[in-house]
DNA sequence: ATAGGGTTAG
């Protein structure tokens, strides 16, 4: 909290915090006095941004030390709470106006007081021109103080001598004169003469991105922040944001401690300082560079920034995008720690990527934990969780995500569409494409209208049930109820079609979206070339795959990852290579599939030792092997009957971080059984059963081709499990 | 500045 003022002038002078303008004059620096009260009040009142209570104080004195007529200064304060009568000089009393200084008052709140000021000495100056006032001046200049008068920054000096012709040669943009002034200026120079003189930020900002494109240099970090520092005082925000972008662009070797160093070199504004972080933080965030935000996150802490919630949540989505959940969780963690305050979104952005690594239970404690920081859950934190059991849940997770929905209606939150086409569709990925028609009605009955996801959902489930024409149906009932079939609708029944073997209805389709005026994307391409590479109707596939291409759409990794499983499983190798330098070509890179259907393709012609190798190369490029990477490779030494080799895959895969899903469990159980070991693949069932993990189609036509036919009965701890149902039933 | 639902390839 600021003193504020009392009697003498003398004490105005030493409790002057906000910025002052110091005249020196060659003599009379009283009248100077007088003259500039007249002036101050004229450029208050062009000086909209003042307010009411900012009001200017004046303090003369003389250069010497004696109070006489020689040469002297006089210097004027504009500043907050001082009432009427004390803006004349040496003021008496102004206690009770305390109230209204901040108390915690910051550069960027004097901003409007620099530029009266400034506007004060421009009149001073014209003033002198037309000789009004006696005296010969001298200097003016404006700099902050602290409470002990003392300079806090370097001062902004007015005395324009040089920056007046630069900055207009720098506002017209004439770079050729502006080249030959610099014949005897070095551009750094220059930089720093422009960052004293208290130039127009922006054009200071101008003459550097010139300067940098012209002169091939890069200006130090130091002046690059004094830049961004003198944007963020004058709230030039959106420049800041570009400005960033392009420097996390094309940044060159600077290391985060760097530029965080840098900061506080700029300025010694806490708030200003930490807005900057934050912005740098976000910038790397938005340019995909997640890693580096996270780093700054952390750095963040050490240099004792205050990062908000905009860089913040973007980060820890970043992070749930780019499955760095650990990273991720730390974030979360170090918030909470820094007293950030969290809002649902960030409670939910948390909620979203422990569901997504099947975290569920973490889950509902983050859920727990907002409640006890004062946010509530919304619709959005409780269908979160819901997908998650949907998609994430083991045994009896539709009853789960059941139980969830009951919950939220209890504590009054009401479930909206997503809510029920997230719980549709759950039903129908678990193959119970009844019980999603039950909650479908359910859905209307509380009043909601489906939607066309809900449609698209339904209409998938009956596809991917070989019902595709009650699909049809829906698709038809669906329009009758007004709503338009989109891409997704369309692409969804292709391929309903497609997977049920009469690829030309599927193409009728295709054509048909023409006439209803919907267009086909990658997607649906992909969806048609794939069934065509199934088919083994390459030369069709490729005559799709050149028809998008005339059409402009452009491949995705997806579309090539068709094609090239379709020529390895023609045994065409050769024609896989060059499809993949063609897509290489187009500056996409094999993804985790393509190297999964090499992988596969190896696997097949028993050469699962290169298919290996092949996995140390997704290391090696930054890829993240999948569930089916490993599981691709144990079938392939499982096939070859190298058990040993296969585990030592499935330690790799756990060592990764992977648990065996269901897949894994099959590869391993049917590899044993070939072996006939039909007791460790009986072991390997009930470890499956213990970990929760529920048994599909392939299990069982293990168990009953394997086992039973050998004679062998599984004992699987009383476990019956029914296919087409969705919970297992204990004995 | 940021959060939840549907379609393809292994």
């Amino acid at each position: 909290m600021l003193k504020l003022l009392s009697s003498t002038s003398r004490q105005i002078q030493t409790h002057l915090t906000s910025p002052c303008l110091r005249v020196t004059t060659e003599s009379q620096p009283s009248s100077f006095v007088n003259s500039l009260s007249s002036l101050t009040g004229l450029a208050q009142r062009n000086h909209k941004s003042l307010s009411f209570y900012q009001r200017a104080f004046f303090f003369c004195g003389s250069s010497s030390g004696d109070a006489g007529d020689g040469g002297g200064f006089a210097e004027v304060e504009v500043r907050s709470g001082a009432s009427e009568t004390e803006a004349e000089v040496g003021a008496a009393d102004a206690s009770d106006s305390s109230a209204i200084v901040p108390s915690n008052p910051r550069l960027e709140d004097y901003l409007p007081v620099y530029k009266c000021l400034k506007l004060t000495l421009e009149l001073v100056k014209k003033e002198i021109e037309i000789s009004k006032i006696q005296g010969r001046f001298l200097q003016g200049t404006i700099f902050p103080r602290n409470k002990q008068g003392k300079r806090q920054f370097s001062a902004l000096s007015l005395d324009e001598s040089l920056s007046p012709a630069i900055t207009n040669i720098i506002s017209n943009q004439h770079w050729s004169k502006l080249k030959a002034h610099l014949q005897n200026t070095d551009p750094n120079t220059l930089l720093q003469q422009l960052l004293n003189s208290g130039a127009d930020p922006e054009l200071i900002l101008r003459y550097f991105t010139w300067s940098q494109k012209e002169f091939k240099l890069s200006h130090s970090l130091e002046l690059t922040f004094r830049i961004l520092n003198s944007l963020a005082l004058t709230k030039k925000y959106s420049k800041i944001r570009s400005f960033l972008d392009k420097f996390v662009k094309h940044e060159k070797d600077y290391s985060v401690s760097a530029i965080f160093h840098a900061i506080p070199m700029s300025g010694d504004s806490f708030c200003v300082n930490s807005i900057l972080a934050d912005m740098l933080v976000l910038a790397y965030v938005r340019n995909l560079k997640i890693l580096r935000g996270f780093e700054a996150f952390k750095r963040a802490g050490d240099y004792g920034f205050k990062l908000s919630l905009i860089s913040c949540n973007p980060l820890l989505s970043g992070l749930v995008k780019e499955s760095e959940n650990g990273d991720m969780e730390f974030v979360y963690r170090e918030m909470i720690k820094r007293k950030i305050e969290l809002n649902v979104i960030s409670f939910n952005i948390v909620v979203n990527g422990l569901c997504k690594v099947g975290k569920l239970n973490r889950a509902g404690d983050v859920i727990e934990d907002m409640k006890v920081w004062g946010v509530s859950p919304n619709v959005i934190t409780y269908n979160t969780l819901i997908d998650g059991y949907c998609k994430m849940g083991r045994i009896g997770k539709m009853y789960k995500a059941d139980a969830i929905l009951k919950e939220m209606v209890a504590k009054g939150i009401c479930p909206n569409e997503v809510t029920y086409n997230i719980l549709i569709d759950g039903f129908c990925k678990d193959e119970n494409v009844s019980g999603a028609m039950r909650v479908f009605g359910e859905m209307q009955r509380q009043g909601l209208r489906p939607n066309v996801v809900t449609y698209n959902i339904l209409i998938n489930g009956l596809c991917s049930d070989g019902k595709v024409d009650e699909a049809v149906a829906l698709r038809d009932q669906m329009v009758s109820s007004d709503l338009e079939p989109n891409v997704v609708t369309h692409n969804v029944l292709i391929n309903g079609f497609c997977k049920n073997k009469t690829v030309n209805e599927a193409i009728n389709l295709f054509n048909d979206m023409e006439k209803q005026g919907v267009d086909p994307n990658a997607m649906t391409y992909t969806t048609l070339i794939d069934a065509y590479c199934k088919d083994g109707g390459m030369e069709d596939a490729f005559a799709l795959y050149n028809m998008m291409i005339d059409r402009r759409i452009f491949p995705e990794v997806s579309t090539y990852n068709c094609l090239i499983a379709g020529l390895c499983s023609k045994g065409d190798v050769k024609a896989a290579r060059n499809l993949i330098n063609e897509m290489v070509s187009k500056k996409l890179s094999a993804d985790v599939v393509t190297y999964n259907i090499l992988i596969d393709s190896l696997c097949k012609k028993g050469e699962s030792r290169k298919a290996v190798k092949l996995l140390d190369e997704m290391f090696e490029k930054g890829l993240n092997p999948s569930h089916v990477t490993y599981n691709t490779l144990m079938d392939g030494y499982c096939r070859e009957g190298n058990l040993r080799a296969a585990l030592i895959v499935r330690t790799r895969m756990e060592r990764k971080g992977k648990q065996a899903n269901v897949v894994t469990y099959n590869v391993l159980i049917k590899g044993f059984c070939l072996k006939g070991r039909l007791e460790d693949a009986n072991g390997l069932l009930n470890e499956m059963l213990e970990r929760g993990l529920v048994p599909n189609r392939t299990t069982y036509e293990i168990i009953k081709e394997e086992m039973m036919e050998k004679g062998f009965v599984p004992d699987i701890e009383g476990h019956v499990y029914n296919v087409s149902e969705t919970n297992v039933k204990r004995r």
